[in-house]
Formats: C-alpha cells, sequence, structure tokens
DNA sequence: GCTCAATACTTGACAGTGTCAAGATGTAAG
DNA sequence: CTTACATCTTGACACTGTCAAGTATTGAGC
C-alpha cells in the first residue's frame, strides 16, 4: 500500500504524468507507449503491467483531463456573478478556455474511440465514465434555471452543449483557423436568449 | 493525358478510392499507405509517386470526402420546401445524414491536421480549400435569409454551423452513445427560432 | 525502327510503433 | 531461508511510413 513499492515507485501514476506532458509538447501523435516508458525511466515493456494496452493508458489519461476539464469550468463558474446566465456563460468560457489552452487533451477526450474501449480494464472504464459524467453534471446544472428548449426534457444541456461543443472544435481549438469569412463572433454573441422557468 | 497511362491506369484515384474504402469498413485507424497500395494492386512503396508522403493522401481524400458532404447536403435541400427554414434544417438534417452514414469520413474531415499539412502538395491544399469553402457556402447561403444572431455579420452561421457540428460530433456521429441521462432531442427542436432579415 | 530520357513502379532496407513470451530482479510473507 | 508474487527487462514479431536504388514501361526525337 505504500507509495513506495518496488523499483519505480508509483510508475502507473508517472505514465499518466508523461502521456499528458506528451500530448501537451507534440500533439495527439507524439502520445505513444514507449515514449511514455521512456519518460518515466522505465523499459518499453514496463507499462503493460500497468494497463492493459495502450488503449487502457489513454483511457486513464482521458480521466484524468477530464478532472482537469471540470476544473477549468469551475473556475470559471466561481469568478462569475451568481446570475443564471452569468454562470451558464462562465461554464462556457471555462469549456472553452480548456480546448484552446490543452488542445491537445481536448482533441484526445472527444475523439471518437472505437470498440477498442472494449479492451480497457473495468476499473479504469469506470474511472473514466464517472469523471465525464461528473463533468456533464456541471453543464446540467448551469442549464437547469432555464425553460426546457424545444419543450424536451434534455432540449436545454443538448443545445448548449452541442453549440459550445461545435464552437471549441471548429474555432477554439484551432488556433490559426478562422471563419471561413471574416472575423469570429464571440460565444456569448451565439449563445441564444433562454428565458428562466416558470 | 489519357487516362490509361502506365501499368495501372489512373492510380491515384484507385488509391482515394481505396482509402475511402478502407476507412468506411475500419474505421479510422485502418487508413494505411501500405494497405491503399495493396488494395489497388501495386507494391507498398508506389503511391509515394502520387501523393507526397500519407498526408497527402489524406488531404487528397478529405477533399472527396467534401464533395460527397456537399451531396448530402444539396439532397436533402432539394427534397425539402422552399421556406427559409425547411431549406435551413435540411442542409442540417444531411449534414446529420453524413456524419451517421459516413462516420470515419466525417472523422477524418474534422480531424485536427497538425502542422502536417504544411507538407502537402499545393495543388491537392488548393483542392481541399476549394471543396471545403464549397460545403461551407452551402451552410452560409442557407443562412443568409435570416437576421444576424448577435448582431455579428457571421453570428448566424457560426452559431448554426456549431449547433449542427457539435449535434454532430457528440450524438450523431456515435452511434452507440446516448445522451448522458435520457432520451436525445431531435435536432429540429433545439435548433432556435430565427427571426427573418428585415 | 532506334535511342534515350522520363515516368511509373518494385524491391529492399531502416527506424519507429504496439504487443507478446520468457527471463531476471526485487518484495514480502511463511 | 524459501517460496510465491508483483514488477520490470530483454528480445522478438508484425506492422507502420519513408527513403534509396534498381527495373520496366512509355513516349518523343530522329
Amino acid at each position: 500500500m505504500s507509495p513506495e513499492k518496488h523499483h519505480h515507485g508509483n510508475l502507473r501514476e508517472a505514465l499518466i504524468t508523461a502521456g499528458i506532458e506528451l500530448l501537451e509538447t507534440g500533439g495527439l501523435e507524439a502520445l505513444t507507449l514507449r515514449k511514455c516508458a521512456a519518460k518515466a525511466g522505465v523499459s518499453h515493456a514496463a507499462p503493460a503491467h500497468h494497463f492493459n494496452g495502450l488503449i487502457s493508458l489513454k483511457a486513464a489519461i482521458i480521466a484524468r483531463c477530464y478532472r482537469m476539464f471540470s476544473a477549468s469550468m469551475d473556475a470559471k463558474s466561481r469568478q462569475a456573478e451568481a446570475s443564471p446566465r452569468a454562470q451558464l456563460l462562465a461554464i462556457c468560457e471555462g469549456y472553452l478556455a480548456f480546448s484552446r489552452d490543452h488542445g491537445a487533451l481536448f482533441q484526445i477526450m472527444f475523439q471518437p474511440k472505437p470498440k477498442a474501449l472494449a479492451n480497457v480494464n473495468p476499473q479504469i472504464l469506470d474511472e473514466l465514465n464517472a469523471e465525464s459524467s461528473k463533468s456533464y453534471m456541471i453543464l446540467r446544472t448551469a442549464c437547469a434555471p432555464f425553460a426546457p428548449v424545444g419543450g424536451h426534457d434534455q432540449g436545454t444541456e443538448v443545445m448548449v452543449w452541442a453549440l459550445v461543443h461545435g464552437y471549441a472544435v471548429l474555432f477554439a481549438n484551432q488556433p490559426d483557423k478562422e471563419t471561413p469569412a471574416g472575423t469570429l463572433p464571440e460565444f456569448a454573441h451565439i449563445l441564444p436568449d433562454l428565458p428562466l422557468r416558470n
């Protein structure tokens, strides 16, 4: 149970940290099992004893990314005033700030993970689902004060999520890319006016 | 200039077609230079004479994908009535239908392509930009009848694009994934009411 | 018809990648 | 001390993209 167990200490966390560093500095395709192992100072096959292949390491990395993601939204939320609209905008600004400041992390989080996810350790998968649910709950809570869009229970959160995620993917996440013609409106200008409940 | 030039004929187009087939059947990571070459019946190094590396083949594939993408939106547009709202919804339905029916193509189209794009043949890059601009113009035309959202010139098209793209990425493109809690509202229900110009 | 240069393709190699099998090494319990 | 076990290393394999060198086909000039 002690953190200093064997040769290395806690290799598991070191590999996740190494992976995030690789992503931040080199982008999506810089993430490699062997480079993570080298960065952690172990041999190329060492990770296999902690992660069920590359896909499992990715899942563990993504789980930690979701924690940073939630923190980014929470931080903006705390800085904003308490009105529902200000809170919702703050959540979205946290969403967009993360996609801007941690582009590669944002990409791997929402990159479609194919059937390969079936091979990952159930414990890691559970943690991943828990963290992503937590992030979603932040958005959902910020949407709760507003009347349901389109008369559908999940209408507001689906609309806001799609809007902010599309904005992030198309514009915020790609620093160079501008709107095909002209300047880009700020997100606050394209978020529709949402009437409050009741 | 004749289409039957050398051993193979027009290997260039055959490689693009092979790549699209690989994507459709095996997903993003099934696309491989060597598999494309094998599918076209040539040796593994043959593509190098037509494409400046894998990234150039990808760019050429994406250009063809944009053509299919535009066709999908155009088809829905022609089936719909002429009212601005019906036309805009039809364009979006074409957008979503493509993301559903050609998930891997949709993914590679909007996958963030890193600095590597600098290495692709300028001619291929021009074609890619031309095709993606054509697709964007379809959306822009459908947005034109509506008053600018947020008082910004590009407000409407940016809002609609972000909304439909986010919806596609988060829901339509991932067949299994449902909204985290409950059922998913249809896109028509989350597209806000947009007042016409003037 | 022949020569010759250019184009299209093949073969072979190299450094990477993920993954597996087998062995070595340290840890901890009996 | 011994034994079982978790951890890590070494080595191999197939696969990837890319490069260098060689071969074959095409087409133009004469």
